[in-house]
DNA sequence: AACTATTTATAAGA
DNA sequence: TTCTTATAAATAGTT
C-alpha cells in the first residue's frame, strides 16, 4: 500500500508483524461492518492469531443463519 | 470510495445494492487472505446474502482452532 | 463486465 | 507508540 508495495507473503519481522496485523485487522472488520449495512447482509468473522488469540465479530442475525 | 462518498446506510435501490454486493464482497474476501498470508492468520468468514445464500471462505488450519 | 476519478486504507516515517 | 503523510489499493458512478 503506502509508501512501498506490499509483498504477498509472511512478514518475517515480528514487530511489523504485529503492526500490521493490528492495522489489517481493524481494517477488516471495519469492511466487513460496511458490507453488512450497505447491502443487509449478515456476517461472521473470525481471526485468530499467529499465537492463538481470537478476534471475531458476528452481526445480529448472523447466528441464527449459520445453525 | 469513489466518485461520491458512501452513506453508511442500506442502499435501498436494488440493483445498486447488488451490485456493491458483490464488488464488496469480493474486496472483502482478498482483504482476508491477505492478512492470514501478511500476518501468519487463521481466518473464516461466513457472508449471508439479503436473501440467505452464503459464501466462506476458511484458511487452512481455521476449523481445527475454532472447534 | 470494463473503466477511471476519487475515496479509503495503510506502509513508512516523525 | 500515537500521529502523520505519501502512496497503493479499493471502489462508486459511469459506459
Amino acid at each position: 500500500m503506502a509508501r512501498g508495495k506490499v509483498q504477498m507473503k509472511r512478514i518475517e519481522n515480528p514487530v511489523h508483524r504485529q503492526v500490521t496485523f493490528c492495522k489489517r485487522r481493524a481494517g477488516l472488520l471495519k469492511k466487513a461492518r460496511e458490507l453488512s449495512v450497505l447491502c443487509d447482509a449478515e456476517i461472521g468473522i473470525f481471526i485468530f492469531s499467529a499465537h492463538g488469540k481470537r478476534y471475531e465479530l458476528a452481526t445480529k442475525g448472523f447466528l441464527s443463519l449459520l445453525l
